[in-house]
DNA sequence: CTCAGCTAGATTTTT
DNA sequence: TCTAGCTGAG
């Protein structure tokens, strides 16, 4: 023990040794923050004697947890099984299993991700009457989950809001989601959080037993909590008192998830008695990057303060490299890269970070041509698949008959030509029994069809398999059965779903290996709240591309950061609010702090987004960064005057067409033999004769706006439209 | 019921 | 420009 403690630096030392009473921890990016928190859970139970089941530790990740769990497994061995590591969903799953019947909901509910959360929105869209345009689901839900976030139920929001028109009809939106929620027995990701609360709050003895469980408690990255989250953590830990939270208020990048960065900048209002230490000391970067990452970040107002430093010494200049267009900049940075792996550097030692996942199309077209190996954090992730996803709601419907959702999800995948007339039935004949659909289906199955019947029958019968099988046999059983696997072979991405299915089915024998008592329940509620497979395989020889956001937590000897222009980053959305333009300069801090070593940044002068060539100007944080650190590459060629638009506080600006220069662009596309003028009549093989009303050249293309004999006026690209004179 | 074709919209993401 | 998701014709 002492021997570990020694391994600390003296802030570090006394986080650790800091075990009663309010604490909180500001770790910088890189400042042992991981270790301080292991090594304080190993302190209390080897030292202090705490028994670990009086432990509870929240973090968000499951892949957090886990490394958590396992490097406190290492230090005090087995006794890390009875303490808490979980993340606060799975935390909140767990007591709400043992008594949610208190708050009238039903102990086996399901719990329901975001695609299902939509379609749910939307029937709730339907049923009232409103226009999609009107309320898109996406900010429905975002309503939603902000309300549940803020503990407001349907009618503390429309008490709280009511004012507002529109937040009116959201609080009804709200209202009738939830019912439906209800009936089907399902909780969002939101509802785990704030029913928890809410059973605390409502149930003296719970939160009496809770409390007196968990007699210290720990919170990493407090800094993404939001408000529901917050209150969970004072209720838990507000008798004792023993609470650890550690967290970075520069590193909070989250707010459009509901993140409240309030939390930790209040966190000593709340707990006026808490001892506040700040890691400052970095092991990972150089001095020259904490330098640049310490002054882009000191423009922000919104903060608690912090300085890192090292004793790494200072390392070299950023490397600044201001490209052309978007391919100059892949280029550079595939150039780069291949010769820094001439000496002797690895591809796995290098990052690319961009602040958009669109970004990531330049840089593959380059790096595939150049044959360079590359991999890209996808913003697709594996239990968002669509065949995964389908999967999991056969399972989920053979756990839980009522749920609806997913029983709409998968009744006619494959085809069993069961389209809406019959489910309209089917949903008919639930609402008058006031019944969830398949026990309507049970009811009425000989009036619906034989394709309906042999779909209850198939439900059945694999509910009846999962009574006695293990679960990969159940998944495997789901996959043949339902006929998911045939349907996938005439699939054309067929091999890669199979693989996936395959995945999942491998990753429930593996589960089951883990887990020898694990029921099928807990098995589900395990695939609800894992986010994705851990499968970053850090020795595959190959450079990663990734959103600076997925960066946070990582580190990496050679980092570059790309598309560091005003518009892209900060990004154009952003720019309308100081609070927002603070969150990106924290996610600009975050990008640097994970640069081990060398540090890239890249711009470029244009570039083509949403099909549009624009004009852009080099990133603000770009000059918050000290000159001296910098050595600047400008492979802009200069220009006259005008090129540049003179009072240029509207970026990004549209190019003149004429000043575009295709350098290193990509070939250009063949353009039609053939252009027409306005006037001229001509042919379209779909649309017949028409009439040219205008021809504006785009690109190498032209757009015409044609006003056809029998289809009316129709807009069309030159190079598609393949047009004939009449 | 299905599938082709069109339109609108397009940060960041965990659970 | 790309693509997901909706609409209307078969």
């Amino acid at each position: 023990m002492n021997e570990l403690l020694s391994k600390l630096n003296n802030e570090q030392r006394e986080a650790v040794e800091h075990i009663n009473g309010p604490l909180l921890v500001l770790a910088g990016a890189g400042s042992g923050k991981t270790r301080v928190l292991t090594t304080r859970i190993a302190y209390m139970i080897g030292k202090k004697g705490i028994a670990p089941w009086n432990i509870l530790a929240i973090t968000f990740t499951n892949k957090a947890a886990k490394e958590m769990k396992d490097r406190v497994e290492t230090l005090v061995g087995a006794d890390a099984n009875d303490m808490w590591v979980r993340t606060f969903h799975s935390a909140c799953v767990r007591i709400l299993r043992r008594d949610i019947e208190r708050l009238g909901y039903d102990k086996n509910f399901n719990i329901i991700d975001s695609d299902d959360q939509k379609s749910l929105v939307k029937e709730c869209l339907k049923e009232l009457g409103f226009e999609e345009k009107q309320f898109p689901p996406k900010s429905v839900m975002s309503e939603i989950s902000f309300a549940k976030d803020n503990l407001l139920t349907p009618i503390e929001y429309a008490q709280e809001y009511g004012v507002d028109f529109r937040k009116k009809e959201l609080a009804r939106l709200y209202a009738l989601y939830q019912k439906k929620l209800k009936t089907a027995n399902d909780l969002d990701f939101d509802d785990l959080i704030m029913l928890t609360v809410k059973l605390l709050h409502e149930n003296e003895d719970v939160l009496e037993f809770y409390r007196n469980k968990f007699r210290y408690i720990l919170v990493d990255e407090y800094q993404d909590t939001n408000k529901a989250q917050n209150e969970l953590i004072i209720l838990l830990a507000g008798q004792h008192r023993n609470l650890c939270v550690v967290g970075d208020d520069d590193q909070s990048i989250y707010k459009f998830r509901g993140a409240d960065i309030t939390n930790i900048l209040d966190f000593e209002k709340a707990f006026p008695e808490c001892r506040t230490i700040r890691l400052e000391q970095n092991y990972r970067s150089t001095q020259n990057i904490l330098d640049a990452a310490n002054n882009v970040i000191k423009n922000n107002y919104g903060r608690k303060g912090k300085k890192l430093w090292t004793d790494k010494g200072k390392g070299k200049n950023i490397s600044v490299y201001k490209a052309q267009n978007e391919h100059d900049e892949a280029s550079f940075i595939a150039n780069t890269m291949s010769a820094l792996s001439r000496d002797g550097y690895s591809y796995s030692d290098m990052a690319v970070l961009y602040r958009a996942n669109a970004s990531s199309r330049a840089l593959e077209e380059v790096f595939m041509r150049k044959a360079i190996p590359y991999r890209v954090l996808s913003g697709l992730r594996f239990y968002d698949r669509k065949e995964i996803r389908d999967m999991i709601a056969y399972l989920r419907l053979i756990k839980n008959p009522d749920d609806d959702i997913s029983l709409k999800r998968i009744i006619n995948t494959p085809s069993r030509k069961i389209g809406k007339v019959t489910l309209d039935k089917i949903a008919a004949a639930a609402e008058r029994e006031g019944t969830s659909l398949l026990r309507a289906i049970g009811s009425y199955k000989d009036g619906l069809g034989q394709n309906v019947a042999d779909f209850y029958d198939l439900i059945i019968t694999l509910q009846e398999f999962a009574k006695d099988n293990k679960i990969s046999e159940l998944v495997n059983e789901v996959y043949e059965k339902t006929g998911y696997r045939a349907f996938l072979e005439t699939d054309e991405k067929a091999q890669e779903r199979d693989e996936n299915v395959n995945e999942l089915i491998n990753g429930a024998a593996n589960y089951e290996e883990a887990n020898e008592d694990a029921s099928f329940e807990e098995y589900m509620d395990n695939l609800a709240l894992i986010s994705d497979i851990d499968n970053y395989d850090e020795d595959l020889q190959a450079a990663i591309f990734m959103t600076m956001h997925s960066a946070k937590g990582l580190e990496f000897p050679i980092v570059f950061i790309c598309g560091f222009d005003e518009g892209i980053f900060p990004s154009m959305m952003s720019m309308a609010s100081s609070e927002d333009l603070e969150e990106e300069r924290r996610i600009c801090y975050v990008a640097i702090t994970r640069a081990r070593e060398i540090l890239y940044i890249t711009c470029a002068k244009s570039r083509m987004l949403y099909g549009k060539t624009s004009g852009y100007k080099s990133s603000r944080f770009l000059d918050e960064i000290p000159q001296e650190l910098m050595d600047i590459t400008d492979n802009t060629p200069r220009v006259e005057e005008s090129w540049v638009p003179k009072t240029s506080t509207f970026n990004p600006y549209e190019i003149p067409k004429s000043s575009l220069t295709s350098y290193s662009a990509p070939a250009p596309k063949p353009v039609s033999n053939k252009t027409f003028r306005a006037g001229e009549c001509v042919v379209h093989k779909k649309f017949g004769r028409g009439i040219i009303i205008s021809a504006t050249p785009v690109g190498n293309d032209v757009h015409y706006e044609i006003a056809f004999e029998s289809v009316g006026t129709k807009n069309l690209l030159g190079l598609y439209a393949k047009l004939e004179k009449a």
